[in-house]
DNA sequence: CCTATATTTCCATTGTTTTGGAAATATGAA
DNA sequence: TTCATATTTCCAAAACAATGGAAATATAGG
């Protein structure tokens, strides 16, 4: 697996400007919000979190939805989940001590 | 909150070099792997190595226990599920449509 | 003490990201 | 068509991150 998409998701959050944009955008899911909301929810410039978003909708993280002249922006909740199961991935190579949390999704692979 | 715990974790794991360690690290939980085993494995020059391990570790994702003249390097796990309960946080802000993977951990605030 | 091994610190170079003003584009309403 | 609003693109300055060679430090064994 190409871990591209990987780094493209988590450089895409770990910025704190953009981290406070997802993490609003989570909080709205599913529907989103407009930028203009986000703007001045956030208080940035129009320019800033033009690119910002960019960022996170070329990362899959975000998409955006033209309606009339605004257009709203809502996260995708599903990369999250598997980012996780990446970054997860063969979790202690089979050999038991998985934390509680992690649900291993791929049964113990050689390695 | 203060998110800079998250993004000091996203910006420590959004790098291909640091990502690959952190795997390989998860991939061998809980016991870890010796600095120079990780150099080897992923064939990187030892200062890279030695800059991208402190990186991980002052994000808190991985930890260092010197053992004679080696150093063993072995992941968190726990900083993931953080992280994620952290992007997650208040989900939906409580009117349903949370994907099935995720479990409300704080049961919806006002906002 | 001396040598070999493991790992780190120092540092200069190179490359990448973030920022926001000014100007551009798109849309809807009067 | 003209105006106001929403959002973007352009761009250059400033800030920040990655790389790896050479030298330094630490430890174990003989």
């Amino acid at each position: 697996m190409k871990t591209s998409f990987a780094v493209d998701s988590l450089a895409a959050l770990a910025q704190e400007t953009r981290l406070n944009i997802f993490r609003l955008l989570v909080r709205h899911a599913p529907s989103g919000l407009p930028a203009g909301t986000i703007a001045r929810r956030l208080r940035l410039p129009g320019p800033t979190l033009s690119f910002h978003l960019n960022v996170l909708a070329a990362a899959g993280l975000v998409r955006a939805d033209k309606n009339g002249r605004s257009i709203a922006y809502s996260a995708n909740l599903d990369s999250v989940n598997r980012l996780t199961g990446f970054l997860m991935e063969n979790c202690c190579g089979g050999r038991g001590g998985c934390p509680p949390f992690w649900e291993p999704a791929n049964p113990r692979p050689k390695e």
